[in-house]
DNA sequence: GCCAACGTTGGC
DNA sequence: GCCAACGTTGGC
């Protein structure tokens, strides 16, 4: 089982709509290397869920990969902001991962207390200027944010 | 609102 | 293939 940190901006997407909604699929991600990242997601892998852009950016709850492997709708849809001409469905260029919401923390790890628990060489998210949305998280990286 | 970081685009 | 220009992310 592998863990990952899953970012999104919550006025786009929160852990609120995500307990709310109870799954969703992971979609919009437009970087190659995010993307690389969400194709080697595996069903029952844990995401910590990442509010950016908002005060303070934190780490606000779990999330549960359900479904991998999936085609984002958005490539194929004209109207969406998301909409990618040059992908097929035969051969989709985008793919994600549907999870499911498990636990909304009760008080938030927040950046400035990931900057005291970790290097960035442990933990990119603390790094300056990353803008990576979706990384993998060492494992023990993983055990010291959940024995929190 | 500013701006550093950095991915993407496109001319050559 | 290089790299300058440009656009976006996201902390502050």
């Amino acid at each position: 089982m592998n863990y990952w940190l899953i970012k999104s901006e919550p006025s786009d997407y929160s852990i609120e709509d995500l307990e709310r909604d109870r799954a969703t699929i992971w979609d919009g991600v437009r970087n190659y290397q995010a993307r690389n990242f969400l194709r080697e997601m595996q069903v029952s892998d844990i995401a910590f869920f990442y509010h950016s852009n908002v005060k303070p950016p934190a780490i606000v709850g779990l999330a549960q990969v359900i479904e991998n492997q999936l085609a984002d709708p958005t490539q194929f849809d004209p109207n969406s902001r998301y909409f990618d001409a040059k992908s097929t469905p035969e051969a989709p260029r985008w793919q994600t991962v549907k999870v499911e919401f498990m636990e909304k923390f009760s008080e938030p790890i927040s950046l400035s207390q990931l900057k005291t628990m970790f290097t960035p060489e442990e933990f990119p998210v603390v790094k300056k200027g990353n803008r990576l949305s979706v990384m993998p998280v060492h494992p023990e990286v993983a055990q010291r944010l959940l024995s929190k």
